[in-house]
RNA sequence: GGUGGGGUACCGAAGUGGCCAAACGGGGCAGACUGUAAAUCUGCUGGCUCUGCCUUCGAAGGUUCGAAUCCUUCCCCCACCA
């Protein structure tokens, strides 16, 4: 089984392109547009122009994102350019989002920092030769008040009050700021300013994606195709992956950790991570759970392929496969990881002292309750005293709950 | 500017003089079971030199033997009406 990712084949006509580039989509504002404008392109000999737009404050890029980053990657096979949007301006002022504390304002140097790393971590999906960078300063930055007034007369309070979301907060007696309510005029504005053919989101974008047509039918554009794409369960198989849940699995993440990461995930999630992260056909997809399902597949083995192949794709290949055989000495058979932290120390200490030395609890008190709980052990043996004094032994391995170890040195 | 509702631990939310380090739920952590899956069950979830002590309920003062709870001043948030 090869773990490649699924290009577009070299040769395509326009329908081929269109079945190709709309796969895995939750909405399309249209279809028959989309179509339109692929044939008028191949006639010109350009590609489209495909918008996206990323938040600054977050330079970790997750699998989260990659649902749309794959599809970007798809419309760059099929000839298009990426116009990847990075939202400098907005998050200079910082946003205060209704349901977490305000962001904070970043900082132009700090801005451009995230930027940087932003681009390292997107190019390990999106192809650099077909993309364009751009800033929202570069138009935003510019702007007098006066035309902002202008740019807001285009919009009625009725029409913002139609996003779902806010609808609910108003509903609800909860705040939205103003600054939330240019949002979505400022992302529209976007579009217009980039001459964007196609844009892409995550479904709940869906509102400020549309408005990005009204707003370039006003200004004398064709307007946009609006598709999104769903956003996935994080870890946890409930909530959306995010980086503030912390439920998240990071593209720039050591291939261990991706691994683990991923065998954790529920089985009935790990389908969806097959369709949107590794973009396997629903066919192959379905094939798969058909054996599962009869007993012939263990999922296990299902999961360990889901692990190997994202690891292999975002940390280098051949990387998945030693994940996968390290992860299985550990957690199977129990053994010692490859490569443990050393702990230096210089004579007898007490087991609570150890636990926070080694960095695997914050304070003593959270180390005492370990202790008690029965998660540290040394050399395999539970310590559950928490007055118990430790001779040190070179060589001797202090574990605390089921992934964190440490190797004892004198 | 006016009216009303609020600010409690990671989050939501009870508590309105002592039985409050603070119910309950979520999250998190640990243990059992496993495929480090899910589900389930058990325990823990402010700190410390831990049968006790110290700090915490927006902030600062005050009343009281004793305050998250009462009083004063202040700060902040939300909705509605202007």
């Amino acid at each position: 089984m090869t773990c490649g990712f699924l290009y577009a084949p070299a040769i395509m006509t326009i329908d081929q392109q269109l079945e190709f580039l709309i796969a895995r989509h939750v909405d399309l504002f249209s279809k028959e547009e989309l179509k339109k404008k692929l044939e008028i392109a191949a006639k010109e000999g350009r590609g489209l122009r495909i918008k996206y737009g990323a938040d600054p404050s977050a330079p970790d890029i997750h699998l989260g994102h990659v649902v749309g980053l794959n599809k970007l990657r798809e419309f760059q096979e099929a000839g298009h350019t990426v116009v990847f949007i990075i939202g400098d301006f907005t998050g200079m002022i910082g946003d205060p989002s209704g349901k977490s504390a305000t962001r904070p304002a970043l900082s132009r140097k700090q801005v451009a920092a995230n930027a940087e790393s932003y681009k390292q971590q997107v190019f390990k999906i999106l192809d650099p030769a077909k993309t364009e960078v751009r800033f929202n300063s570069e138009w935003l930055g510019g702007m007098k008040f006066e035309d902002v007034i202008r740019l807001s007369a285009h919009v009625t309070v009725a029409q913002l009050l139609a996003r779902d979301d806010f609808s609910k907060r108003y509903g609800a007696n909860q705040p939205i700021s103003l600054v939330e309510f240019l949002y979505p005029l400022v992302q529209a504005y976007d579009s217009v300013m980039v001459k964007a053919d196609v844009e892409l989101g995550g479904t709940d974008q869906l509102f400020n994606l549309l408005l990005g047509r009204e707003l370039q039918k006003i200004y004398s554009q064709y307007p946009q195709v609006v598709m999104t794409l769903p956003l996935i369960e994080g870890l946890d198989g409930v909530q959306k992956m995010s980086k503030s849940l912390g439920n998240y699995v990071g593209v720039s993440e050591t291939a261990k950790e991706m691994f683990g990461k991923l065998m954790s995930v529920s089985d009935e999630l790990m389908w969806k991570y097959f369709l949107y992260i590794l973009c396997r056909k629903p066919a192959e997809i379905e094939a798969m759970q058909k054996k599962v399902a009869s007993g012939e597949l263990h999922p296990r083995a299902v999961k360990d392929e889901l692990g190997r192949c994202v690891v292999d794709r975002f940390a280098g290949a051949g990387e998945g496969q030693k994940a996968s055989e390290e992860f299985a000495r550990i957690f199977a058979q129990k053994e010692l990881p490859d490569d443990m932290p050393d702990l230096k120390l210089d004579g007898d200490i007490g087991i609570i002292d150890l636990v926070v030395k080694a960095g695997f609890a914050p304070t003593n008190s959270e180390a005492r309750r370990l202790i008690q709980q029965g998660g540290v052990k040394i050399n395999d043996a539970a310590v559950t005293d928490g007055k118990a004094v430790i001779e040190p032994a070179d060589g001797m391995i202090l574990k605390v709950g089921k992934r964190k170890f440490a190797r004892i040195v004198c």
